[in-house]
DNA sequence: AATCAGCTACCTCGAGGTGA
DNA sequence: TCACCTCGAGGTAGCTGATT
C-alpha cells in the first residue's frame, strides 16, 4: 500500500458521506464548500475503486462497498483520535522502569517513600536504582539508560533539567546511653571531646563540612571510623559510643536506639534535586515521576530554615 | 450534485550557499 | 565533508463563481 496516496482527511469525508448521505450536508459539517467535497469524492472513488455513492432522488445512495467501509472508517478515526490526545499516565494501570541514579541516602529519604507508594499507587512499575557515584551519569540521562537522577544542585549540567525537592540540615546523633546523652546543650568541647564517625565517599576526602566548620574555629575532631554509606550508621552509632554528624532527615529514620541533638556549628543547609535529560521533559510518565518525587518530599519534610 | 476555470496557499524537492 | 538554511519550480488542494 502506497500511503502517500492515502489522505486521513479524505477518511474523515468519507464517514460524514456515510454519515449524512449528502454531499451538501456533509460539506456543511466538515466546514468545507460543496466542491471540495465533491472533488473529495472523486478523489475517494478512485482510492476505493468504486463509485461508493450513486445519485438517488433524496441524496446519495451508498454501494455495497461504501457500507462494507462503514464501521471500520469508524474505528480508524477513533483509534487516530486516541493516538493524537495529548499523553496522560495511569500509574495504575502501567507495566514500567524508573532507572534512578541516587545516593544511598536519599535512597532512604525519598526512594523507601516512592517504592512503599507505588505497592498501592503503581503496582505495574519497577524501581532500578543506581549509584550516583558514576562519573557519566549526564551521558546515561542523555542515552536514556538513567530516567533520573536525585543529587544536590552542583552536580546538575547546564543541558539537564533540575527540580528542587527540599532542603536539609545537619544534625548530630549518638547512642541513647552515649555520656553526652543527658546534656541538653552541647559545647563545641563537648563535641570534640568524643570520637565521631563520618560517611565518606571510598576514595574521597576524609572530612567534610563539619570539619571545615571547626577549622575555622581553630579546632578539630578526632574520626575513628570512616564508612562509605549512611546506612552503616545506625549499626555502628548503636553498639559504640562514636557520634556521627549527618542529614537532618536521614536521622528521623533511626530507631529509639538513637538520639538526634543540635550541633553547636553553623553548617549551611544543602539542597536535594531531581535532575534529567530534556529529552524525557516532557514525557508524561516522566513528569509523573518528577511530581510523585516532589509531592514526597512535601509531605514528608518541612523546611527547617 | 457534479464539473469546470481561474485563483491562492501550501507543500515537496532539488539546487546552491554557508559555516563548522 | 556534512548539516543546515534559503529560494524557486512544480504539484496539489481548496476556494469562488458559473454552468450543466
Amino acid at each position: 500500500m502506497d500511503f502517500r496516496k492515502v489522505d486521513l482527511n479524505l477518511l474523515v469525508a468519507l464517514d460524514a458521506l456515510l454519515d449524512e448521505r449528502s454531499v451538501t450536508r456533509a460539506a456543511e459539517r466538515l466546514a468545507m464548500s460543496q466542491p471540495a467535497l465533491s472533488n473529495a469524492l472523486h478523489r475517494l472513488r478512485g482510492l476505493f475503486a468504486d463509485p461508493l455513492f450513486t445519485r438517488g432522488q433524496r441524496g446519495l445512495i451508498p454501494t455495497a462497498r461504501a457500507l462494507e467501509l462503514a464501521l471500520p472508517i469508524k474505528g480508524l478515526l477513533r483509534g487516530a483520535d486516541e493516538l493524537l490526545q495529548p499523553q496522560t499516565f495511569h500509574p495504575a494501570a502501567t507495566t514500567t522502569e524508573f532507572k534512578i541514579a541516587t545516593t544511598d541516602y536519599m535512597f532512604v529519604t525519598l526512594l523507601v517513600p516512592l517504592i512503599e507508594r507505588l505497592q498501592s499507587d503503581g503496582p505495574g512499575i519497577a524501581v532500578t536504582v543506581r549509584s550516583l557515584e558514576s562519573p557519566d551519569i549526564p551521558d546515561r540521562l542523555a542515552r536514556g539508560e538513567l530516567d533520573l537522577a536525585i543529587s544536590i544542585p552542583e552536580f546538575s549540567a547546564p543541558h539537564l533539567q533540575s527540580r528542587w525537592l527540599y532542603t536539609d540540615r545537619y544534625v548530630g546523633a549518638m547512642r541513647r546511653h552515649h555520656p553526652l546523652a543527658r546534656i541538653r546543650e552541647l559545647s563545641i568541647a563537648d563535641l570534640c571531646g568524643h570520637p565521631h564517625t563520618l560517611v565518606a565517599p571510598a576514595g574521597g576526602r576524609v572530612s567534610g563540612p563539619v570539619d571545615d566548620a571547626l577549622a575555622r574555629l581553630g579546632t578539630k575532631r578526632a574520626i575513628r571510623a570512616s564508612v562509605p554509606s549512611f546506612l552503616a550508621l545506625p549499626y555502628l552509632l548503636a553498639c559504640t559510643d562514636l557520634i556521627a554528624v549527618c542529614p537532618e532527615r536521614l536521622s528521623r529514620t533511626f530507631g529509639a536506639e538513637l538520639v538526634v541533638f543540635e550541633i553547636p556549628l553553623n553548617i549551611p543547609s544543602f539542597d536535594v534535586i531531581a535532575v534529567w535529560h530534556a529529552r524525557s521533559h516532557n514525557d508524561a510518565a516522566h513528569r509523573w515521576l518528577r511530581q510523585a518525587l516532589a509531592a514526597l518530599s512535601s509531605e514528608t519534610h518541612k523546611p527547617t530554615e
